[in-house]
DNA sequence: CCAGACGTTGTT
DNA sequence: GTCTGG
DNA sequence: CCAGACGTTGTT
DNA sequence: GTCTGG
């Protein structure tokens, strides 16, 4: 009931090339194939530092805003819906000024049908990688909440992201009725802009425009998260 | 004014 | 049924 | 997204 | 922190 739509996506290739490409080379020589990617797990994500140098860092999976007395809300935070995320107090902020890019080359959806939920898997016919519409934040414990902070659990800042979601495009109707906003490479630069106006942001945020999505069915064992392995990308 | 939500998708 | 954890 | 827990007091 | 509902 709390499920979102871009909620499980993979990375498998090595990325050391596309993040040479990008001057990033010496960042993430120890990256491993991801073929499960829950929420509430650290993935890798491209923004901008303080001097607008690109950076690939890491993030939680569900934005906790920075207003949170429980940072738990972020379980329920993995996406924002690009129709108003200019606009909702929990994500406007990040949208104007936290935007990143979170890697990926692949997305799940679980389509119903009288057999049960398929799980089914969504990549570029090409492979290639491609890049999420993110936004991010920073949570910090608040000073009052002594009792929490001594707890492990509470006591860290929290950098977390949210995937943007829209309307689905033709290649994604059948299967469900929203989709993750998916940016090519040639859009990267746009979305991290510094001071971006919102209306050339807004304009990237729908669905997906070109004709190269395709689909297939896959495992069940992608079910659970606990499962990252490679047998979950095979074509059933 | 204060209290309480602030979010998503899916299902009813 | 609903929430939390991954 | 799905899977799995969902509760208490008291004792270790 | 900021907005909505009462």
């Amino acid at each position: 009931m709390l499920g979102i739509m871009c909620g499980r996506y993979t990375l498998t290739p090595a990325i050391d090339e596309l993040l040479a490409a990008l001057g990033l080379a010496d960042l993430i020589s120890d990256h491993e194939p991801r073929y499960n990617i829950a929420p509430s797990q650290q993935i890798p994500a491209l923004r901008l530092d303080g001097e607008g140098r690109l950076l690939l860092d890491f993030f939680r999976w569900g934005l906790v805003p920075f207003w949170a007395k429980d940072p738990t809300i972020g379980n329920r935070m993995i996406n924002a819906r690009g129709e108003t995320v200019a606009e909702k107090p929990s994500f406007r902020a990040a949208f104007r000024e936290r935007r990143c890019l979170i890697l990926s080359d692949g997305w799940y959806e679980w389509p119903k049908s009288k057999a049960g939920k398929q799980p089914t898997r969504i990549t570029l016919a090409s492979g290639e990688v491609f890049a999420f519409a993110g936004i991010w934040e920073q949570w910090r414990p608040k000073e009052e909440t002594d009792d929490l902070r001594s707890s492990d659990r509470w006591s860290e800042e929290i950098r977390s992201c949210a995937i943007i979601t829209s309307e689905p495009c033709d290649a994604i109707r059948a299967i469900h009725h929203r989709m993750p906003v998916v940016l090519k490479q040639e859009q990267w630069d746009a979305w991290l802009a510094t001071g971006a106006a919102a209306g050339e942001l807004l304009a990237m945020v729908g669905p997906y425009e070109g004709d190269d999505l395709i689909t297939h069915a896959v495992s069940t064992l992608v079910n659970s998260p606990a499962n990252d392995i490679a047998q979950c990308v095979l074509p059933l």
